[in-house]
DNA sequence: GCGATTTGACCCGT
DNA sequence: ACGGGTCAAATCGC
């Protein structure tokens, strides 16, 4: 069922650094092409979205994670653009809706709280509740508060895990097209089109800025990559205002991310794996969508980026809110 | 009153 | 038939 590459992922772990080496490559050229040329600017986001999510697949496959994943599964194989996927809020495909592609898994921590307590920086709605055979706890089943409202598919499971109770595996199902709309329910002025677009673009960059380094060298085994935080671009040491991680609060705040090797001496757990990817996934899903939406008017005002020394020039960052 | 959660029933793929 | 995903009425909380 899975297409594991080898017996501890090392090559697909380098076909991966390719994939997010492509996606760099990818923003770029979409840097370059912001200003004047709209329909490219679409093509190339369309071109990351689809890298990323085939980057996400494989690692979600199981090619890197050398500890269990309890349940983890499912239609990850050829991960596309959901969209085809996308169900009807009526009734006709009530179930198996699992193995739909696109989905993925992460375990993430509650930090001593309950499952509640998990925040992925969406809004989400209970709508049901399982007992799982087999499992010691029963699975819950999110979707999309914007579901009704705004159509949008996404939906997620949420089940503690039965070997560290504080631990639970989330898997997510299709993905969010309420995005930015989340950004004007949060709170946000409304803001013309390009001007998400460079914030975005800012926190795209940041989010991809991949210490690589690691991988190649061999020497971390159990951590794929990790993250850095390019100076000032990133919340490491924001507590106040941590909605600001990522552009007004547009994308996602939740999870700690302190990757670096550095911060686990003694074992790396694979969650962090999965948090970082499906992190970074995600992200790059929503920038792209919004991206995309941004892009399809014209433009207004000037955009710099400089995505290797991250010199951005953008308008906002202080929004008067 | 409205929106979110709970929970038993229902639906459907295996 | 079974197990898992969803629905929807009842209930809860603000």
């Amino acid at each position: 069922m899975e297409s594991v590459v080898d017996g501890h992922g090392g090559g697909s772990r380098l076909v991966v650094m390719a994939e997010l080496s492509r996606i760099k490559e990818l923003v770029k050229q979409l840097d370059v092409q912001l200003q004047d040329c709209p329909d490219l600017c679409k093509h190339l986001a369309e071109q990351i979205f689809t890298v990323t999510e085939r980057s996400i697949g494989m690692i979600c496959s199981g090619s890197f994670d050398g500890r269990k994943r309890s349940a983890i599964s499912a239609g990850l194989d050829s991960p596309q653009l959901s969209e085809s996927a996308t169900p009807s809020p009526l009734r006709t495909n009530k179930k198996r809706k699992m193995m739909a592609k696109g989905n993925h898994q992460v375990r993430v921590s509650s930090g001593g709280g309950g499952a509640e307590t998990l925040d992925d920086g969406y809004s989400w709605r209970k709508y049901g509740q399982k007992e799982i055979l087999g499992a010691q706890h029963p699975r819950g089943y999110y979707r999309c508060t914007y579901r009704k409202t705004r159509g949008c598919a996404a939906t997620k499971q949420v089940q503690r895990a039965d070997d560290d109770p504080t631990l639970f595996d989330v898997t997510y199902h299709g993905t969010h097209t309420c995005v930015h709309k989340m950004a004007a329910a949060a709170n946000l002025q409304p803001t013309t089109p390009n001007r998400d677009a460079g914030s975005l673009m800012k926190s795209l960059s940041s989010s991809l800025t991949l210490n690589t380094e690691g991988l190649t060298s061999g020497s971390q085994q159990s951590t794929p990559f990790s993250f850095s935080s390019p100076p000032g671009h990133y919340p490491s040491s924001t507590p106040s205002t941590p909605e600001n991680c990522f552009g007004q609060g547009v994308l996602f705040s939740p999870y700690r991310l302190e990757l670096s090797p550095a911060t686990s001496d003694s074992s790396c757990y694979p969650m962090n794996h999965f948090e970082a990817e499906w992190k970074v996934q995600s992200e790059l899903q929503q920038l792209v969508s919004v991206l995309v939406d941004a892009t399809s008017t014209p433009a207004v005002e000037e955009t710099t980026f400089s995505l290797d020394g991250f010199e951005f020039f953008d308008f906002d960052t202080n929004f008067d809110v």
